[in-house]
DNA sequence: CTGCATCGTTTTGTATGCAATCTTCCGGGC
DNA sequence: GCCCGGAAGATTGCATACAAAACGATGCAG
Protein backbone atom coordinates (compact mmCIF):
# COMPACT_ATOMS: atom_id res chain seq x y z
CA UNK A 1 0.00 0.00 0.00
CA UNK A 2 3.22 2.21 0.75
CA UNK A 3 4.26 1.70 -2.57
CA UNK A 4 4.18 5.05 -4.55
CA UNK A 5 1.80 5.26 -7.20
CA UNK A 6 2.01 6.00 -10.83
CA UNK A 7 -0.09 8.08 -12.37
CA UNK A 8 -1.21 5.20 -14.64
CA UNK A 9 -1.75 3.13 -11.50
CA UNK A 10 -4.22 5.95 -10.11
CA UNK A 11 -5.77 5.66 -13.49
CA UNK A 12 -6.46 2.39 -13.86
CA UNK A 13 -7.52 1.55 -10.14
CA UNK A 14 -10.21 4.59 -10.45
CA UNK A 15 -11.38 2.87 -13.57
CA UNK A 16 -11.36 -0.35 -12.28
CA UNK A 17 -13.57 0.81 -9.09
CA UNK A 18 -15.98 2.69 -11.96
CA UNK A 19 -16.45 -0.90 -13.78
CA UNK A 20 -17.37 -2.94 -10.06
CA UNK A 21 -19.88 0.16 -9.53
CA UNK A 22 -17.76 0.93 -6.41
CA UNK A 23 -18.03 3.95 -7.86
CA UNK A 24 -21.45 4.38 -9.75
CA UNK A 25 -22.31 6.92 -12.07
CA UNK A 26 -22.88 10.43 -11.73
CA UNK A 27 -20.66 9.85 -8.30
CA UNK A 28 -19.07 13.39 -7.32
CA UNK A 29 -15.04 12.70 -7.52
CA UNK A 30 -13.34 15.50 -5.18
CA UNK A 31 -9.84 15.95 -5.94
CA UNK A 32 -8.88 16.68 -1.99
CA UNK A 33 -11.15 13.18 -1.24
CA UNK A 34 -9.34 11.26 -4.11
CA UNK A 35 -5.74 12.49 -3.13
CA UNK A 36 -6.24 11.57 0.47
CA UNK A 37 -7.79 8.29 -0.55
CA UNK A 38 -4.49 7.92 -2.99
CA UNK A 39 -1.61 9.47 -0.63
CA UNK A 40 -1.23 11.93 -3.19
CA UNK A 41 -1.86 15.49 -3.73
CA UNK A 42 -4.56 17.25 -5.76
CA UNK A 43 -1.98 18.21 -8.51
CA UNK A 44 -1.57 14.59 -9.63
CA UNK A 45 -5.23 13.60 -9.35
CA UNK A 46 -5.92 16.53 -11.47
CA UNK A 47 -3.89 15.29 -14.50
CA UNK A 48 -5.29 11.91 -13.64
CA UNK A 49 -8.89 13.04 -13.93
CA UNK A 50 -7.88 15.01 -17.38
CA UNK A 51 -6.90 11.80 -19.31
CA UNK A 52 -10.06 10.22 -17.47
CA UNK A 53 -12.74 12.76 -19.27
CA UNK A 54 -10.32 12.65 -22.40
CA UNK A 55 -11.66 9.15 -22.62
CA UNK A 56 -15.28 9.94 -21.37
CA UNK A 57 -14.89 7.60 -18.23
CA UNK A 58 -15.69 11.04 -16.36
CA UNK A 59 -17.00 14.28 -16.93
CA UNK A 60 -15.18 17.62 -16.36
CA UNK A 61 -18.09 20.86 -15.67
CA UNK A 62 -15.57 24.03 -15.22
CA UNK A 63 -16.05 25.10 -11.55
CA UNK A 64 -17.92 22.04 -10.62
CA UNK A 65 -15.77 19.43 -10.12
CA UNK A 66 -15.50 15.95 -11.99
CA UNK A 67 -17.76 13.09 -11.91
CA UNK A 68 -18.14 9.92 -12.90
CA UNK A 69 -19.92 9.95 -16.79
CA UNK A 70 -23.50 8.81 -17.06
CA UNK A 71 -23.62 7.36 -20.40
CA UNK A 72 -27.18 8.90 -21.90
CA UNK A 73 -29.24 6.91 -24.19
CA UNK A 74 -28.04 8.74 -27.07
CA UNK A 75 -24.14 8.00 -26.20
CA UNK A 76 -24.96 4.56 -25.43
CA UNK A 77 -26.01 4.14 -29.11
CA UNK A 78 -23.36 6.04 -30.35
CA UNK A 79 -20.63 3.98 -28.66
CA UNK A 80 -22.45 0.54 -30.06
CA UNK A 81 -22.42 1.87 -33.48
CA UNK A 82 -18.61 2.87 -33.74
CA UNK A 83 -18.01 -0.66 -31.96
CA UNK A 84 -19.98 -2.07 -34.61
CA UNK A 85 -17.85 -0.52 -37.30
CA UNK A 86 -14.36 -1.20 -35.45
CA UNK A 87 -14.56 -4.25 -33.98
CA UNK A 88 -14.88 -6.55 -37.86
CA UNK A 89 -11.95 -4.73 -39.05
CA UNK A 90 -10.07 -5.66 -35.75
CA UNK A 91 -10.99 -9.13 -35.99
CA UNK A 92 -10.04 -9.72 -39.75
CA UNK A 93 -7.34 -8.28 -38.80
CA UNK A 94 -6.68 -9.85 -36.12
CA UNK A 95 -7.68 -13.49 -37.46
CA UNK A 96 -4.74 -13.17 -39.72
CA UNK A 97 -2.20 -12.86 -37.18
CA UNK A 98 -3.58 -14.65 -33.77
CA UNK A 99 -1.42 -17.77 -32.42
CA UNK A 100 -2.02 -20.37 -30.62
CA UNK A 101 -1.71 -18.46 -27.18
CA UNK A 102 -3.86 -15.58 -28.18
CA UNK A 103 -6.68 -18.38 -28.70
CA UNK A 104 -5.85 -19.94 -25.81
CA UNK A 105 -6.03 -16.08 -23.66
CA UNK A 106 -9.67 -15.24 -25.66
CA UNK A 107 -10.88 -19.03 -24.36
CA UNK A 108 -9.72 -17.74 -20.57
CA UNK A 109 -11.29 -15.01 -20.87
CA UNK A 110 -14.59 -16.16 -21.56
CA UNK A 111 -14.06 -19.56 -19.27
CA UNK A 112 -13.77 -16.48 -16.34
CA UNK A 113 -16.82 -14.68 -17.53
CA UNK A 114 -19.05 -17.73 -17.66
CA UNK A 115 -18.32 -18.62 -14.52
CA UNK A 116 -18.77 -14.98 -12.89
CA UNK A 117 -21.68 -15.64 -14.74
CA UNK A 118 -22.76 -18.64 -13.34
CA UNK A 119 -21.66 -17.15 -9.74
CA UNK A 120 -23.74 -14.28 -10.46
CA UNK A 121 -20.67 -11.94 -10.48
CA UNK A 122 -22.23 -9.36 -12.67
CA UNK A 123 -19.67 -6.40 -12.72
CA UNK A 124 -16.71 -9.51 -13.05
CA UNK A 125 -18.51 -10.96 -15.91
CA UNK A 126 -18.71 -7.29 -17.72
CA UNK A 127 -14.80 -6.98 -17.20
CA UNK A 128 -14.09 -10.24 -18.29
CA UNK A 129 -16.43 -9.89 -21.69
CA UNK A 130 -14.50 -6.75 -21.97
CA UNK A 131 -10.74 -8.05 -22.05
CA UNK A 132 -12.11 -10.80 -24.26
CA UNK A 133 -12.79 -7.76 -26.90
CA UNK A 134 -9.61 -5.80 -25.57
CA UNK A 135 -7.30 -8.57 -26.44
CA UNK A 136 -8.79 -9.02 -29.86
CA UNK A 137 -7.78 -4.92 -30.58
CA UNK A 138 -4.47 -5.05 -28.85
CA UNK A 139 -3.42 -7.95 -31.26
CA UNK A 140 -4.96 -6.95 -34.20
CA UNK A 141 -1.30 -5.17 -35.41
CA UNK A 142 -3.41 -1.56 -35.38
CA UNK A 143 -2.66 0.08 -32.07
CA UNK A 144 -3.77 3.57 -33.31
CA UNK A 145 -7.24 1.85 -33.74
CA UNK A 146 -6.60 -0.55 -30.64
CA UNK A 147 -6.38 2.46 -28.89
CA UNK A 148 -9.60 3.58 -29.93
CA UNK A 149 -11.12 1.16 -28.87
CA UNK A 150 -10.34 0.56 -25.40
CA UNK A 151 -12.25 3.85 -23.65
CA UNK A 152 -15.16 2.59 -25.93
CA UNK A 153 -15.00 -0.67 -24.11
CA UNK A 154 -14.72 0.80 -20.89
CA UNK A 155 -17.87 3.51 -22.14
CA UNK A 156 -19.95 0.01 -22.69
CA UNK A 157 -19.41 -1.28 -19.94
CA UNK A 158 -20.53 1.72 -17.99
CA UNK A 159 -23.49 1.52 -19.97
CA UNK A 160 -24.58 -1.99 -19.21
CA UNK A 161 -23.72 -1.78 -15.76
CA UNK A 162 -26.51 1.15 -15.71
CA UNK A 163 -28.69 0.27 -18.61
CA UNK A 164 -27.57 -3.68 -19.34
CA UNK A 165 -30.18 -6.59 -18.22
CA UNK A 166 -29.78 -6.63 -14.37
CA UNK A 167 -29.64 -10.73 -13.75
CA UNK A 168 -26.99 -11.88 -16.20
CA UNK A 169 -26.95 -15.59 -15.37
CA UNK A 170 -27.98 -17.69 -18.20
CA UNK A 171 -31.64 -17.70 -18.97
CA UNK A 172 -31.60 -20.45 -21.26
CA UNK A 173 -32.54 -18.35 -24.22
CA UNK A 174 -29.46 -16.81 -26.63
CA UNK A 175 -28.66 -13.90 -24.05
CA UNK A 176 -25.43 -15.26 -23.08
CA UNK A 177 -22.35 -13.09 -24.20
CA UNK A 178 -20.13 -16.19 -23.18
CA UNK A 179 -22.35 -18.21 -26.34
CA UNK A 180 -21.79 -15.34 -28.81
CA UNK A 181 -18.05 -14.89 -27.75
CA UNK A 182 -17.78 -18.98 -28.67
CA UNK A 183 -18.60 -18.50 -32.02
CA UNK A 184 -16.57 -15.27 -32.50
CA UNK A 185 -13.64 -17.42 -30.95
CA UNK A 186 -14.52 -20.40 -33.77
CA UNK A 187 -14.41 -18.27 -36.08
CA UNK A 188 -11.66 -16.80 -35.84
CA UNK A 189 -10.17 -20.54 -35.39
CA UNK A 190 -10.85 -21.28 -37.98
CA UNK A 191 -9.41 -18.16 -39.53
CA UNK A 192 -12.83 -16.90 -41.14
CA UNK A 193 -12.64 -13.00 -40.51
CA UNK A 194 -15.87 -12.32 -42.44
CA UNK A 195 -17.45 -14.95 -40.39
CA UNK A 196 -16.08 -13.36 -36.93
CA UNK A 197 -16.88 -10.08 -38.05
CA UNK A 198 -20.61 -11.04 -38.68
CA UNK A 199 -20.87 -12.47 -35.71
CA UNK A 200 -18.93 -9.83 -33.57
CA UNK A 201 -22.21 -7.50 -35.54
CA UNK A 202 -24.69 -9.48 -34.63
CA UNK A 203 -22.92 -9.63 -30.54
CA UNK A 204 -22.58 -5.92 -30.61
CA UNK A 205 -26.61 -5.26 -31.68
CA UNK A 206 -28.05 -8.32 -29.90
CA UNK A 207 -26.10 -6.57 -26.23
CA UNK A 208 -27.67 -3.12 -27.62
CA UNK A 209 -31.10 -4.05 -28.47
CA UNK A 210 -31.41 -5.39 -24.78
CA UNK A 211 -30.03 -2.07 -23.45
CA UNK A 212 -33.98 -1.04 -20.75
CA UNK A 213 -33.57 2.91 -21.38
CA UNK A 214 -37.01 3.60 -20.52
CA UNK A 215 -35.97 2.43 -16.90
CA UNK A 216 -36.34 4.15 -13.61
CA UNK A 217 -33.22 6.54 -14.44
CA UNK A 218 -31.55 5.37 -11.22
CA UNK A 219 -31.41 8.25 -10.20
CA UNK A 220 -31.83 9.08 -6.64
CA UNK A 221 -32.58 5.25 -6.59
CA UNK A 222 -35.62 4.32 -4.46
CA UNK A 223 -36.91 7.46 -4.40
CA UNK A 224 -39.88 6.29 -6.06
CA UNK A 225 -39.95 3.50 -4.18
CA UNK A 226 -40.12 5.72 -0.90
CA UNK A 227 -42.45 8.21 -2.33
CA UNK A 228 -44.61 4.69 -3.12
CA UNK A 229 -44.85 5.87 -6.48
CA UNK A 230 -43.44 2.79 -7.86
CA UNK A 231 -42.17 -0.80 -7.04
CA UNK A 232 -38.73 -0.14 -8.19
CA UNK A 233 -39.20 -3.27 -10.55
CA UNK A 234 -39.64 -0.92 -13.60
CA UNK A 235 -41.09 2.18 -14.86
CA UNK B 1 -3.91 39.69 -26.65
CA UNK B 2 -4.25 40.64 -22.87
CA UNK B 3 -7.62 38.38 -22.19
CA UNK B 4 -7.22 35.81 -20.11
CA UNK B 5 -6.45 32.49 -22.50
CA UNK B 6 -8.24 29.58 -21.37
CA UNK B 7 -7.35 26.23 -21.56
CA UNK B 8 -8.82 25.33 -24.53
CA UNK B 9 -7.42 28.71 -26.12
CA UNK B 10 -3.75 27.61 -25.36
CA UNK B 11 -5.10 23.70 -26.64
CA UNK B 12 -5.97 25.52 -30.14
CA UNK B 13 -3.08 27.81 -30.12
CA UNK B 14 -1.10 24.95 -29.95
CA UNK B 15 -2.26 22.97 -32.32
CA UNK B 16 -2.53 25.78 -35.00
CA UNK B 17 0.80 26.24 -34.44
CA UNK B 18 2.05 23.21 -34.95
CA UNK B 19 -0.55 22.47 -38.04
CA UNK B 20 1.16 25.87 -39.69
CA UNK B 21 4.71 23.77 -38.61
CA UNK B 22 5.91 26.99 -36.55
CA UNK B 23 6.40 23.92 -34.19
CA UNK B 24 7.84 21.17 -36.22
CA UNK B 25 7.43 17.63 -36.02
CA UNK B 26 10.19 16.50 -32.91
CA UNK B 27 9.91 20.36 -31.44
CA UNK B 28 10.51 20.17 -27.95
CA UNK B 29 8.13 21.65 -25.84
CA UNK B 30 9.19 23.22 -22.47
CA UNK B 31 6.72 24.20 -20.07
CA UNK B 32 8.40 26.87 -18.50
CA UNK B 33 9.01 28.70 -22.17
CA UNK B 34 5.45 27.68 -23.39
CA UNK B 35 4.24 29.40 -20.04
CA UNK B 36 5.91 32.67 -20.45
CA UNK B 37 4.82 32.64 -24.03
CA UNK B 38 1.13 32.52 -23.03
CA UNK B 39 1.81 34.76 -20.14
CA UNK B 40 0.33 31.82 -17.72
CA UNK B 41 1.97 28.99 -15.55
CA UNK B 42 3.46 26.01 -15.78
CA UNK B 43 0.59 24.06 -14.25
CA UNK B 44 -1.93 25.21 -16.92
CA UNK B 45 0.56 24.24 -20.00
CA UNK B 46 1.18 21.02 -18.58
CA UNK B 47 -2.87 20.55 -18.31
CA UNK B 48 -2.47 21.06 -22.04
CA UNK B 49 0.23 18.93 -22.70
CA UNK B 50 -1.45 15.95 -21.27
CA UNK B 51 -4.66 16.65 -23.69
CA UNK B 52 -2.56 17.07 -26.77
CA UNK B 53 -0.92 13.78 -25.56
CA UNK B 54 -4.17 12.29 -25.51
CA UNK B 55 -4.94 12.79 -28.96
CA UNK B 56 -1.19 11.81 -30.24
CA UNK B 57 -0.33 15.38 -31.37
CA UNK B 58 2.19 15.24 -28.50
CA UNK B 59 4.29 12.44 -27.15
CA UNK B 60 4.83 13.03 -23.80
CA UNK B 61 8.13 11.23 -21.75
CA UNK B 62 8.73 10.93 -18.23
CA UNK B 63 11.25 13.48 -16.84
CA UNK B 64 12.12 14.44 -20.07
CA UNK B 65 9.42 16.29 -21.42
CA UNK B 66 6.86 16.81 -24.36
CA UNK B 67 7.90 16.97 -28.15
CA UNK B 68 5.41 17.42 -31.21
CA UNK B 69 4.48 14.29 -32.27
CA UNK B 70 6.71 12.41 -35.08
CA UNK B 71 4.24 10.13 -36.54
CA UNK B 72 6.18 7.01 -37.88
CA UNK B 73 5.35 5.80 -41.47
CA UNK B 74 3.48 3.04 -39.32
CA UNK B 75 1.39 5.73 -37.53
CA UNK B 76 0.95 7.30 -40.68
CA UNK B 77 -0.54 4.42 -42.28
CA UNK B 78 -2.86 3.61 -39.53
CA UNK B 79 -4.23 6.79 -39.29
CA UNK B 80 -5.30 6.47 -42.86
CA UNK B 81 -6.54 3.25 -42.12
CA UNK B 82 -8.57 4.26 -39.32
CA UNK B 83 -9.87 7.14 -41.43
CA UNK B 84 -11.32 4.80 -44.10
CA UNK B 85 -13.55 3.00 -41.52
CA UNK B 86 -14.67 6.15 -39.89
CA UNK B 87 -15.24 8.69 -42.65
CA UNK B 88 -17.44 6.70 -45.05
CA UNK B 89 -19.56 6.12 -42.09
CA UNK B 90 -19.80 9.62 -41.59
CA UNK B 91 -20.55 10.40 -44.95
CA UNK B 92 -23.64 7.90 -44.70
CA UNK B 93 -24.54 9.51 -42.04
CA UNK B 94 -23.94 13.52 -42.97
CA UNK B 95 -25.54 12.94 -46.49
CA UNK B 96 -29.09 11.84 -44.84
CA UNK B 97 -28.71 15.02 -43.32
CA UNK B 98 -27.06 17.58 -44.80
CA UNK B 99 -28.25 21.21 -45.06
CA UNK B 100 -28.11 23.55 -47.37
CA UNK B 101 -25.69 25.63 -45.31
CA UNK B 102 -23.67 22.57 -44.84
CA UNK B 103 -23.52 22.02 -48.32
CA UNK B 104 -22.42 25.96 -48.79
CA UNK B 105 -19.74 25.56 -46.11
CA UNK B 106 -18.35 22.44 -48.10
CA UNK B 107 -18.33 24.14 -51.10
CA UNK B 108 -16.39 27.54 -48.79
CA UNK B 109 -13.53 24.52 -47.42
CA UNK B 110 -12.54 23.60 -50.74
CA UNK B 111 -12.66 27.45 -51.99
CA UNK B 112 -10.00 28.20 -49.29
CA UNK B 113 -8.38 25.12 -50.18
CA UNK B 114 -7.68 25.82 -54.04
CA UNK B 115 -6.80 29.67 -53.13
CA UNK B 116 -4.24 28.56 -50.93
CA UNK B 117 -2.97 25.88 -53.49
CA UNK B 118 -3.06 28.51 -55.94
CA UNK B 119 -0.92 30.63 -53.98
CA UNK B 120 1.43 27.80 -52.76
CA UNK B 121 0.23 28.15 -49.25
CA UNK B 122 0.96 24.20 -48.48
CA UNK B 123 -0.14 24.22 -44.92
CA UNK B 124 -3.22 26.58 -45.06
CA UNK B 125 -4.19 24.03 -48.16
CA UNK B 126 -3.84 21.29 -45.54
CA UNK B 127 -5.78 23.37 -43.05
CA UNK B 128 -8.38 23.64 -45.23
CA UNK B 129 -8.85 20.34 -46.38
CA UNK B 130 -9.11 19.13 -42.46
CA UNK B 131 -11.95 21.39 -42.13
CA UNK B 132 -13.86 19.99 -45.21
CA UNK B 133 -13.34 16.36 -43.29
CA UNK B 134 -14.10 17.77 -39.81
CA UNK B 135 -17.41 19.26 -41.24
CA UNK B 136 -18.54 16.60 -42.47
CA UNK B 137 -17.58 14.28 -39.10
CA UNK B 138 -19.20 17.34 -37.10
CA UNK B 139 -22.83 17.32 -39.03
CA UNK B 140 -23.03 13.21 -39.03
CA UNK B 141 -25.34 12.87 -36.23
CA UNK B 142 -22.26 10.52 -33.66
CA UNK B 143 -20.73 13.29 -31.76
CA UNK B 144 -18.70 9.89 -30.20
CA UNK B 145 -17.86 8.79 -34.07
CA UNK B 146 -16.74 12.63 -34.53
CA UNK B 147 -14.48 12.95 -31.56
CA UNK B 148 -12.51 10.27 -32.63
CA UNK B 149 -11.77 11.80 -35.77
CA UNK B 150 -10.81 15.03 -34.88
CA UNK B 151 -7.30 13.89 -33.80
CA UNK B 152 -7.36 11.56 -36.20
CA UNK B 153 -7.54 14.35 -39.03
CA UNK B 154 -4.52 16.30 -37.21
CA UNK B 155 -2.44 13.90 -36.73
CA UNK B 156 -3.05 13.40 -40.89
CA UNK B 157 -1.77 17.05 -41.08
CA UNK B 158 1.41 16.54 -39.82
CA UNK B 159 1.88 13.54 -41.82
CA UNK B 160 1.32 15.30 -45.09
CA UNK B 161 3.23 18.02 -43.61
CA UNK B 162 6.21 15.32 -43.15
CA UNK B 163 5.75 12.84 -45.49
CA UNK B 164 3.22 14.71 -48.37
CA UNK B 165 4.16 15.99 -51.66
CA UNK B 166 6.46 19.33 -51.16
CA UNK B 167 5.00 21.47 -54.15
CA UNK B 168 1.06 21.52 -53.66
CA UNK B 169 0.27 23.31 -56.03
CA UNK B 170 -1.93 21.60 -59.34
CA UNK B 171 0.20 19.35 -61.54
CA UNK B 172 -2.38 18.75 -63.82
CA UNK B 173 -3.04 15.12 -63.03
CA UNK B 174 -5.39 14.14 -60.33
CA UNK B 175 -3.41 14.53 -57.82
CA UNK B 176 -5.72 17.25 -56.17
CA UNK B 177 -7.35 16.96 -52.98
CA UNK B 178 -10.24 19.68 -54.02
CA UNK B 179 -11.17 18.20 -56.86
CA UNK B 180 -11.38 14.36 -55.28
CA UNK B 181 -13.30 16.76 -52.16
CA UNK B 182 -15.71 18.32 -55.25
CA UNK B 183 -16.82 14.48 -56.74
CA UNK B 184 -17.20 13.98 -52.77
CA UNK B 185 -19.60 17.30 -52.50
CA UNK B 186 -20.88 15.89 -55.69
CA UNK B 187 -22.00 13.11 -54.64
CA UNK B 188 -23.19 14.59 -51.14
CA UNK B 189 -25.71 16.79 -53.22
CA UNK B 190 -26.70 13.89 -54.62
CA UNK B 191 -27.68 12.03 -51.39
CA UNK B 192 -25.93 9.32 -52.70
CA UNK B 193 -23.97 7.66 -49.48
CA UNK B 194 -22.22 4.67 -50.98
CA UNK B 195 -20.96 6.58 -53.52
CA UNK B 196 -19.40 9.51 -51.78
CA UNK B 197 -18.32 6.81 -49.08
CA UNK B 198 -15.80 5.44 -52.04
CA UNK B 199 -15.02 8.82 -53.25
CA UNK B 200 -13.76 9.29 -49.83
CA UNK B 201 -11.88 5.97 -49.60
CA UNK B 202 -10.41 6.66 -52.86
CA UNK B 203 -9.15 9.88 -51.65
CA UNK B 204 -7.64 9.09 -48.55
CA UNK B 205 -6.07 6.45 -50.43
CA UNK B 206 -4.84 8.05 -52.57
CA UNK B 207 -3.33 11.08 -50.26
CA UNK B 208 -1.47 7.78 -48.34
CA UNK B 209 -0.47 6.31 -51.62
CA UNK B 210 1.49 9.92 -52.10
CA UNK B 211 3.16 9.42 -49.16
CA UNK B 212 7.27 9.38 -49.35
CA UNK B 213 8.89 7.72 -46.37
CA UNK B 214 11.99 7.40 -48.41
CA UNK B 215 12.67 11.01 -47.74
CA UNK B 216 15.47 12.71 -45.71
CA UNK B 217 13.82 12.19 -42.43
CA UNK B 218 13.82 16.05 -42.03
CA UNK B 219 15.17 15.02 -38.33
CA UNK B 220 17.84 17.63 -37.90
CA UNK B 221 16.21 20.14 -40.27
CA UNK B 222 19.03 22.39 -41.81
CA UNK B 223 21.70 20.19 -40.06
CA UNK B 224 22.35 18.78 -43.77
CA UNK B 225 22.53 21.81 -45.68
CA UNK B 226 24.35 23.45 -42.75
CA UNK B 227 27.03 20.54 -43.60
CA UNK B 228 27.00 20.98 -47.25
CA UNK B 229 25.91 17.98 -47.76
CA UNK B 230 22.44 18.62 -49.59
CA UNK B 231 21.10 21.47 -51.12
CA UNK B 232 17.63 21.20 -48.65
CA UNK B 233 15.48 20.20 -52.12
CA UNK B 234 15.46 16.53 -51.49
CA UNK B 235 17.69 13.59 -50.82
C1' DC C 1 -44.54 29.71 5.46
C1' DT C 2 -42.04 31.19 1.30
C1' DG C 3 -38.66 33.62 -1.16
C1' DC C 4 -34.42 35.91 -1.12
C1' DA C 5 -30.18 38.04 0.23
C1' DT C 6 -25.92 37.47 2.64
C1' DC C 7 -22.24 35.31 4.96
C1' DG C 8 -19.31 31.25 5.85
C1' DT C 9 -17.64 26.95 4.21
C1' DT C 10 -16.25 23.88 0.84
C1' DT C 11 -14.18 22.94 -3.55
C1' DT C 12 -11.94 24.10 -7.64
C1' DG C 13 -8.36 27.00 -10.30
C1' DT C 14 -3.79 28.69 -10.57
C1' DA C 15 0.77 30.03 -9.26
C1' DT C 16 4.91 29.24 -6.88
C1' DG C 17 8.61 26.71 -4.53
C1' DC C 18 11.32 22.76 -3.65
C1' DA C 19 13.04 18.10 -4.66
C1' DA C 20 14.36 14.80 -8.08
C1' DT C 21 15.92 13.79 -12.54
C1' DC C 22 18.05 14.53 -16.71
C1' DT C 23 21.42 17.03 -19.74
C1' DT C 24 25.59 19.20 -20.67
C1' DC C 25 30.07 20.33 -20.33
C1' DC C 26 34.50 19.96 -18.37
C1' DG C 27 38.51 17.44 -16.78
C1' DG C 28 41.10 13.35 -15.97
C1' DG C 29 42.61 8.91 -17.32
C1' DC C 30 43.61 5.35 -20.69
C1' DG D 1 42.74 11.31 -29.48
C1' DC D 2 38.92 9.14 -27.29
C1' DC D 3 36.18 7.63 -23.61
C1' DC D 4 34.50 7.91 -19.12
C1' DG D 5 33.17 10.14 -14.35
C1' DG D 6 31.26 14.18 -12.12
C1' DA D 7 29.67 18.63 -11.02
C1' DA D 8 26.73 22.61 -12.61
C1' DG D 9 22.79 23.96 -14.90
C1' DA D 10 18.40 23.20 -16.78
C1' DT D 11 13.88 20.91 -16.68
C1' DT D 12 10.39 18.08 -15.06
C1' DG D 13 7.54 16.10 -10.99
C1' DC D 14 5.04 17.12 -7.16
C1' DA D 15 3.14 19.36 -3.12
C1' DT D 16 1.68 23.33 -1.04
C1' DA D 17 -0.34 27.99 -0.66
C1' DC D 18 -3.30 31.28 -2.08
C1' DA D 19 -7.24 33.21 -5.00
C1' DA D 20 -11.69 32.63 -7.02
C1' DA D 21 -15.82 30.46 -7.56
C1' DA D 22 -19.67 27.60 -6.17
C1' DC D 23 -22.43 25.65 -2.59
C1' DG D 24 -25.08 25.71 1.61
C1' DA D 25 -26.98 27.62 5.70
C1' DT D 26 -28.87 31.07 8.27
C1' DG D 27 -31.60 34.96 9.03
C1' DC D 28 -34.70 38.48 7.44
C1' DA D 29 -38.52 40.47 4.77
C1' DG D 30 -42.79 39.77 2.61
Amino acid sequence: MSAVLSDADIHARLAEAMLDQRLAPGQRLREDELGQAFGVSRTRIRQVLIRLASEDLVTLVPNAGARVAEPTPDEAREVFAVRRLLEPELLAAFVARATAADLRALQGWIRDEERARADGRRHDAIRHAGAFHLHVADHAGNRTLARLLRPLVMRTSLVLLRYGPQDIRDGGDASCDCREHRSILAAIKLRDGAAAGRAMVQHLSRLESQLQFGAPERAAPGLAMLLGLADGAHA
